[in-house]
DNA sequence: TAGTATGCGGACCCATGGTCCGTTTGCAAC
DNA sequence: GTTGCAAACGGACCATGGGTCCGCATACTA
């Protein structure tokens, strides 16, 4: 994330080799066995340079998060339809969650990591308020009568990491897109 | 919670001290700054102690959500319909989402620690797990076609800690339970 | 090549969950 | 009462992990 123009090629390199680092631990070991003294540790940085680049755990797994979520964004901000701003509020909805089906398939333990970071109100997270924003304004131009916020956090919902690993882990590999579709198409028809 | 017959005098008396500094602690301040060396401290009592009743934290928070939950278990189990048994499933279900909306509003604080405590596979937690099996049940019953295991999670992430607070810090103290009564409608009727 | 801002790293701090064991105490048998 | 002991107590202790700090190193700039 934020190539940051005027950063040194150091501190470029560092950033690089710590986002590597904590995506090769997230998935070698759980989600919960990430301590950011062992990213350090396999990045070959010093712990300090892990704060100084993100901040805090929750920075670092936001920032692996959106790094992952930025194609998506892009293709919902300015994309070609299903998933751009052409498309009709139902089907660019279904594509959306479609995508996010597959991001979080992909992505299960980092999914889990970033929601303990976030465990506190995880609605401040960026990159879940921008989904949340896109989702809500879907629905509620599909269903004005709805409470679309409500009904935004409860689609999001589907992505929980625990219930993601649910979905994915019974062989049925298209089992979470096919049930997370079922339910957006009937909360927006009936 | 489990009252264990053979239980000594001061051990009992101990129980009930610590899962009430609990809950003190918990409407005093956030669900985040509750660490056991408080609860025992105002409890009075050592920590071992706290740890010997309950094994661990997230003991400690399961046994007071059991504890709050106590009756409507019941009711659920055994008690008149809409909530007992002998009910039509999807009366049932509504009327136990209403019930859970009021639990759940009136212990947010609970509802959040016991979430953070049993942040890694809350599916393992009994209370939810019970939860879940009637809910899921109730769908099944009702629409055999969908997939009630992921619906039940859906219906049931409706009471996460985060939402239940914004759903509810609005001032419309309804809102909740009516969001949730209208997806539960939709979801079954649709 | 020298000067400086930027970055580095790991020792350090502290909060917190969890353990251990010497001491105390409730309870029951006599 | 007295006594014996299983059960319970409590708080010192440990390990872990997030976050801070500051003296030292180094990439860039003029």
């Amino acid at each position: 994330m934020t190539p940051a123009t005027g950063e040194r090629a150091d501190a470029a390199r560092n950033r690089r080799a710590i986002l590597a680092a904590a995506e090769r631990l997230l998935a070698e070991h759980g989600a919960q066995h990430v301590s950011l003294d062992r990213v350090a540790a396999v990045a070959g940085v010093g712990k300090g340079t892990v704060f100084r680049r993100f901040g805090s755990r929750t920075g670092l797994f936001h920032a692996l998060l959106a790094e992952r979520a930025t194609r998506l964004r892009e293709a919902i901000e300015s994309g070609p339809p299903p998933l751009g701003p052409s498309a009709p509020p139902r089907e660019r909805l279904l594509a959306f969650l479609d995508e996010l089906s597959g991001l979080a398939a992909r992505n299960i333990a980092l999914i889990a990591a970033h929601e303990r970071a976030c465990a506190d109100d995880k609605y401040a997270d960026p990159t879940y308020r921008r989904w949340h924003d896109h989702v809500r304004a879907l629905i509620a131009e599909a269903r004005p009568d709805a409470d679309a916020h409500f009904l935004g956090h409860i689609l999001l919902a589907s992505f929980d990491g625990d219930l993601v690993r649910y979905m994915t882990a019974q062989g049925d590999a298209n089992r979470l897109s096919r049930s997370i579709r079922a339910l957006a198409t009937t909360l927006l028809n009936s």
